[in-house]
DNA sequence: ATCGTATATCGTCGATATACGATGAAAGGT
DNA sequence: ACCTTTCATCGTATATCGACGATATACGAT
Protein backbone atom coordinates (compact mmCIF):
# COMPACT_ATOMS: atom_id res chain seq x y z
CA UNK A 1 0.00 0.00 0.00
CA UNK A 2 2.92 2.50 0.91
CA UNK A 3 4.14 1.75 -3.00
CA UNK A 4 0.45 2.62 -3.92
CA UNK A 5 1.42 5.96 -2.70
CA UNK A 6 4.01 6.68 -4.22
CA UNK A 7 2.63 5.94 -7.32
CA UNK A 8 -0.63 7.50 -6.68
CA UNK A 9 1.40 10.50 -6.13
CA UNK A 10 3.66 10.61 -9.30
CA UNK A 11 0.04 10.26 -11.20
CA UNK A 12 -1.14 13.59 -9.50
CA UNK A 13 1.97 15.37 -9.72
CA UNK A 14 1.74 14.58 -13.39
CA UNK A 15 -1.29 16.08 -13.41
CA UNK A 16 -0.58 18.88 -11.68
CA UNK A 17 0.38 21.28 -14.20
CA UNK A 18 -1.95 23.82 -16.34
CA UNK A 19 0.50 22.96 -19.65
CA UNK A 20 -0.01 19.13 -18.79
CA UNK A 21 -3.89 19.50 -18.04
CA UNK A 22 -4.49 21.24 -21.23
CA UNK A 23 -2.38 18.75 -23.09
CA UNK A 24 -4.40 15.78 -21.66
CA UNK A 25 -7.90 17.58 -22.46
CA UNK A 26 -6.57 18.17 -25.96
CA UNK A 27 -5.62 13.83 -25.90
CA UNK A 28 -9.19 13.17 -24.48
CA UNK A 29 -10.89 15.07 -27.17
CA UNK A 30 -8.94 13.38 -30.06
CA UNK A 31 -8.34 10.79 -28.84
CA UNK A 32 -4.51 10.58 -29.65
CA UNK A 33 -1.99 13.51 -31.13
CA UNK A 34 1.44 13.67 -32.50
CA UNK A 35 3.62 16.08 -30.57
CA UNK A 36 3.92 18.50 -33.39
CA UNK A 37 -0.02 19.16 -33.18
CA UNK A 38 0.37 19.37 -29.14
CA UNK A 39 2.77 22.06 -29.60
CA UNK A 40 0.81 24.16 -31.60
CA UNK A 41 -2.29 24.50 -29.18
CA UNK A 42 -0.04 24.98 -25.92
CA UNK A 43 2.37 27.76 -27.52
CA UNK A 44 5.21 25.99 -25.21
CA UNK A 45 8.65 25.21 -27.33
CA UNK A 46 8.51 21.51 -28.45
CA UNK A 47 11.48 20.83 -26.40
CA UNK A 48 8.64 21.79 -23.32
CA UNK A 49 5.79 19.95 -24.82
CA UNK A 50 8.30 16.93 -25.26
CA UNK A 51 9.10 16.84 -21.70
CA UNK A 52 5.33 17.39 -20.43
CA UNK A 53 4.67 14.36 -22.17
CA UNK A 54 7.16 11.90 -21.23
CA UNK A 55 5.90 13.07 -17.68
CA UNK A 56 2.42 11.75 -18.31
CA UNK A 57 4.05 9.08 -19.85
CA UNK A 58 5.93 8.19 -16.89
CA UNK A 59 2.88 8.53 -15.00
CA UNK A 60 1.09 5.64 -17.62
CA UNK A 61 -1.14 8.37 -18.15
CA UNK A 62 -0.92 8.27 -21.97
CA UNK A 63 -0.18 5.84 -24.38
CA UNK A 64 3.12 5.96 -26.58
CA UNK A 65 3.62 4.87 -30.18
CA UNK A 66 5.70 6.01 -33.13
CA UNK A 67 4.49 6.12 -36.57
CA UNK A 68 6.69 7.05 -39.72
CA UNK A 69 8.01 10.40 -38.02
CA UNK A 70 5.63 11.06 -35.76
CA UNK A 71 5.14 10.40 -32.30
CA UNK A 72 1.93 9.40 -31.32
CA UNK A 73 0.19 9.87 -27.51
CA UNK A 74 -2.88 8.74 -26.66
CA UNK A 75 -4.84 9.26 -23.54
CA UNK A 76 -5.39 5.83 -21.11
CA UNK A 77 -8.96 6.41 -20.06
CA UNK A 78 -8.99 3.05 -17.94
CA UNK A 79 -6.15 4.59 -15.64
CA UNK A 80 -7.80 8.02 -15.77
CA UNK A 81 -10.85 6.40 -14.41
CA UNK A 82 -8.59 4.24 -11.79
CA UNK A 83 -7.56 7.78 -10.31
CA UNK A 84 -10.69 9.05 -10.21
CA UNK A 85 -11.98 6.25 -8.23
CA UNK A 86 -9.07 6.21 -6.23
CA UNK A 87 -9.65 9.70 -5.06
CA UNK A 88 -13.37 8.84 -4.63
CA UNK A 89 -12.64 6.56 -2.22
CA UNK A 90 -10.09 8.16 -0.28
CA UNK A 91 -11.79 10.75 1.38
CA UNK A 92 -15.01 8.37 2.32
CA UNK A 93 -15.02 7.48 5.96
CA UNK A 94 -16.67 3.83 5.04
CA UNK A 95 -13.38 2.12 4.86
CA UNK A 96 -11.68 2.91 7.96
CA UNK A 97 -8.59 0.64 9.21
CA UNK A 98 -8.96 -0.91 5.37
CA UNK A 99 -5.92 0.53 4.33
CA UNK A 100 -6.85 0.56 0.87
CA UNK B 1 -11.92 28.10 -17.80
CA UNK B 2 -8.71 29.19 -17.49
CA UNK B 3 -8.65 29.88 -14.63
CA UNK B 4 -10.47 26.44 -13.12
CA UNK B 5 -7.46 25.01 -14.87
CA UNK B 6 -5.28 26.48 -12.32
CA UNK B 7 -7.24 25.73 -9.22
CA UNK B 8 -7.16 22.09 -10.61
CA UNK B 9 -3.78 22.30 -10.33
CA UNK B 10 -3.34 23.81 -7.53
CA UNK B 11 -5.80 21.06 -5.51
CA UNK B 12 -3.68 17.91 -7.71
CA UNK B 13 -0.04 19.96 -6.63
CA UNK B 14 -1.44 19.66 -3.11
CA UNK B 15 -2.32 15.69 -2.87
CA UNK B 16 1.08 15.12 -5.10
CA UNK B 17 2.82 14.23 -2.34
CA UNK B 18 3.10 11.03 -0.30
CA UNK B 19 2.73 12.49 3.04
CA UNK B 20 0.25 14.41 2.03
CA UNK B 21 -1.94 12.00 1.28
CA UNK B 22 -1.26 9.99 3.98
CA UNK B 23 -2.46 12.97 5.76
CA UNK B 24 -5.52 13.16 3.95
CA UNK B 25 -6.06 9.43 4.44
CA UNK B 26 -5.62 9.78 8.07
CA UNK B 27 -7.98 12.81 7.75
CA UNK B 28 -10.65 10.69 5.73
CA UNK B 29 -10.40 7.90 8.35
CA UNK B 30 -10.50 10.55 11.85
CA UNK B 31 -12.58 12.96 9.69
CA UNK B 32 -10.39 15.80 12.20
CA UNK B 33 -6.66 15.54 14.03
CA UNK B 34 -4.67 17.72 15.66
CA UNK B 35 -1.19 18.74 14.65
CA UNK B 36 0.35 16.92 17.22
CA UNK B 37 -1.60 13.29 16.71
CA UNK B 38 -0.51 14.10 12.36
CA UNK B 39 3.02 14.35 13.25
CA UNK B 40 2.73 10.83 15.13
CA UNK B 41 1.31 9.02 12.39
CA UNK B 42 3.92 10.48 9.83
CA UNK B 43 7.15 10.57 11.28
CA UNK B 44 7.76 13.88 9.82
CA UNK B 45 9.09 16.93 12.02
CA UNK B 46 6.32 19.02 13.51
CA UNK B 47 7.17 21.95 11.17
CA UNK B 48 6.86 20.20 8.33
CA UNK B 49 3.77 18.37 9.06
CA UNK B 50 2.35 22.28 9.37
CA UNK B 51 4.37 22.93 6.11
CA UNK B 52 2.13 20.17 4.41
CA UNK B 53 -1.02 20.76 6.68
CA UNK B 54 -0.33 25.05 5.15
CA UNK B 55 -0.55 23.50 1.71
CA UNK B 56 -3.84 21.26 1.71
CA UNK B 57 -5.46 24.24 3.20
CA UNK B 58 -4.25 26.83 0.47
CA UNK B 59 -5.92 24.30 -1.62
CA UNK B 60 -9.56 24.20 -0.26
CA UNK B 61 -8.82 20.58 0.76
CA UNK B 62 -9.23 20.78 4.73
CA UNK B 63 -10.72 23.24 6.76
CA UNK B 64 -9.13 24.29 9.73
CA UNK B 65 -10.44 25.43 13.09
CA UNK B 66 -8.67 26.08 16.45
CA UNK B 67 -9.17 24.69 20.01
CA UNK B 68 -7.54 25.14 23.24
CA UNK B 69 -3.98 25.07 22.18
CA UNK B 70 -4.54 22.73 19.40
CA UNK B 71 -5.38 23.44 15.71
CA UNK B 72 -7.42 20.59 14.12
CA UNK B 73 -7.83 20.11 10.49
CA UNK B 74 -10.61 18.68 9.02
CA UNK B 75 -11.01 16.28 5.96
CA UNK B 76 -13.41 19.20 3.24
CA UNK B 77 -15.30 16.34 1.49
CA UNK B 78 -16.99 17.96 -0.83
CA UNK B 79 -13.57 19.32 -2.20
CA UNK B 80 -12.75 15.73 -3.26
CA UNK B 81 -15.65 15.07 -4.57
CA UNK B 82 -15.37 17.80 -6.62
CA UNK B 83 -12.10 17.26 -7.82
CA UNK B 84 -13.08 13.31 -8.39
CA UNK B 85 -16.30 14.31 -10.73
CA UNK B 86 -13.77 16.82 -12.41
CA UNK B 87 -11.24 13.68 -12.79
CA UNK B 88 -13.38 12.00 -14.10
CA UNK B 89 -14.92 13.96 -16.37
CA UNK B 90 -12.06 15.08 -17.80
CA UNK B 91 -11.20 11.68 -19.62
CA UNK B 92 -14.06 11.11 -21.15
CA UNK B 93 -14.81 12.16 -24.35
CA UNK B 94 -18.52 12.91 -24.12
CA UNK B 95 -17.86 16.80 -24.87
CA UNK B 96 -15.89 17.60 -27.86
CA UNK B 97 -15.56 21.55 -27.30
CA UNK B 98 -17.58 22.04 -24.64
CA UNK B 99 -14.24 23.05 -22.83
CA UNK B 100 -15.21 22.13 -19.24
C1' DA C 1 24.64 11.34 -49.95
C1' DT C 2 22.00 15.18 -48.58
C1' DC C 3 18.11 17.70 -46.95
C1' DG C 4 13.96 18.52 -44.37
C1' DT C 5 10.74 17.16 -40.86
C1' DA C 6 9.47 15.41 -36.35
C1' DT C 7 11.06 14.24 -31.81
C1' DA C 8 13.94 13.37 -27.88
C1' DT C 9 17.56 14.60 -24.99
C1' DC C 10 21.09 17.67 -22.91
C1' DG C 11 22.70 21.62 -20.47
C1' DT C 12 21.53 25.56 -18.06
C1' DC C 13 19.26 28.60 -14.96
C1' DG C 14 15.78 30.78 -12.08
C1' DA C 15 11.90 29.45 -9.33
C1' DT C 16 9.68 26.46 -6.29
C1' DA C 17 9.33 22.54 -3.09
C1' DT C 18 10.79 19.93 0.86
C1' DA C 19 13.00 19.04 4.95
C1' DC C 20 14.85 20.47 9.42
C1' DG C 21 15.88 23.01 13.82
C1' DA C 22 15.27 27.27 16.25
C1' DT C 23 12.30 30.61 17.83
C1' DG C 24 8.02 32.71 19.28
C1' DA C 25 3.05 32.99 20.36
C1' DA C 26 -1.17 31.24 22.66
C1' DA C 27 -3.32 28.85 26.16
C1' DG C 28 -3.62 25.64 30.22
C1' DG C 29 -1.89 23.80 34.39
C1' DT C 30 0.88 24.30 38.88
C1' DA D 1 4.53 34.13 37.99
C1' DC D 2 6.35 30.02 35.76
C1' DC D 3 6.45 25.92 33.09
C1' DT D 4 4.50 22.82 29.57
C1' DT D 5 2.08 21.79 25.57
C1' DT D 6 0.78 22.83 20.94
C1' DC D 7 1.40 24.95 16.96
C1' DA D 8 3.03 28.45 13.20
C1' DT D 9 6.64 30.81 11.13
C1' DC D 10 11.41 31.89 9.89
C1' DG D 11 15.83 30.85 8.16
C1' DT D 12 18.59 27.67 5.80
C1' DA D 13 20.19 23.87 2.93
C1' DT D 14 19.18 20.93 -0.71
C1' DA D 15 16.54 18.84 -4.40
C1' DT D 16 13.41 19.03 -8.01
C1' DC D 17 10.71 21.51 -11.57
C1' DG D 18 9.88 24.07 -15.70
C1' DA D 19 11.34 26.67 -19.34
C1' DC D 20 14.35 27.44 -23.21
C1' DG D 21 17.81 26.87 -26.99
C1' DA D 22 21.05 23.79 -28.90
C1' DT D 23 22.02 19.46 -30.37
C1' DA D 24 21.27 14.52 -31.56
C1' DT D 25 18.50 10.95 -33.67
C1' DA D 26 15.38 8.79 -36.92
C1' DC D 27 13.43 8.57 -41.23
C1' DG D 28 11.27 9.78 -45.69
C1' DA D 29 12.06 12.32 -49.90
C1' DT D 30 14.99 14.03 -53.59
Amino acid sequence: MAEDIEKQAVKLAALAHPARLKIVRQLANENACCVKHLVGTTDLAQSTVSQHLKTLLKADLVFFRTEKQASWYEINREEFAQLSKELDHMFKDCCKGCDS
